[in-house]
DNA sequence: GCCACCGGTGGC
DNA sequence: GCCACCGGTGGC
């Protein structure tokens, strides 16, 4: 037990901030925690995200952040599963901003790097049987804007997607 | 010996 | 061409 807090503990994944765009207005939001952020993600496509999700916020108050450069922007396929209970979805970003990685931290604190990998801890831990589901792992990475080439940014930027995105925190 | 990290690739 | 997946390995 003391081994999966201490490995939770440094083991945080890349992810800096959460945001989401209204598809009412197509001002980008702040989403204050990752729980948060994965509950809006999980039913995007039948469930859009307006402003006036957020409390006391409305399409006309000012943006909380724009889609620029002084971020690295990282954009989520939508309808992705929720984490199951006691797992967490890591994202981690390549040293060179390539691209990020996905896992699961399992409930003991195994790592799982695909769905054969799920697949094969279960048969290892029956005792999560029935309990996990193999669907609700996704291990779609989110797609890493390139910072250095502006015009793939602008033309990413056009508001036509109903897509979210996470920012990392990798510092330059 | 473990595991975070990265490169390669097969399937689409 | 993209991306999900996995093997190898270097550093600890």
């Amino acid at each position: 037990m003391s081994k999966f807090l201490e490995r939770c503990k440094g083991n945080k994944d890349s992810v800096g901030a959460y945001a989401v765009q209204c598809g009412e207005c197509s001002k980008w939001r702040f989403i204050p925690t990752k729980e948060e952020f994965e509950s809006i993600r999980h039913n995007f496509i039948e469930d859009p995200w307006y402003c006036n999700k957020k409390p006391g916020v409305t399409c006309d108050d000012p943006a909380d952040l724009e889609y620029d450069n002084t971020r690295i922007w990282v954009f989520d396929k939508p309808n992705i599963p929720k984490a199951p209970p006691n797992t967490e979805r890591m994202l981690i970003m390549r040293r060179d901003c390539s691209k990020m990685d996905a896992h699961y931290i399992m409930p003991n604190g195994k790592k799982v790097r695909s769905g054969v990998e799920v697949e094969k801890f279960l048969e290892a831990y029956p005792e999560y049987k029935g309990k996990i589901s193999p669907s609700s792992f996704s291990f779609t990475v989110p797609k890493v804007m390139d910072e250095r080439s502006p015009r793939k940014f602008e033309a990413k930027a056009s508001p036509s997607s109903n897509k979210r995105l996470k920012i990392s925190t990798k510092k330059e």
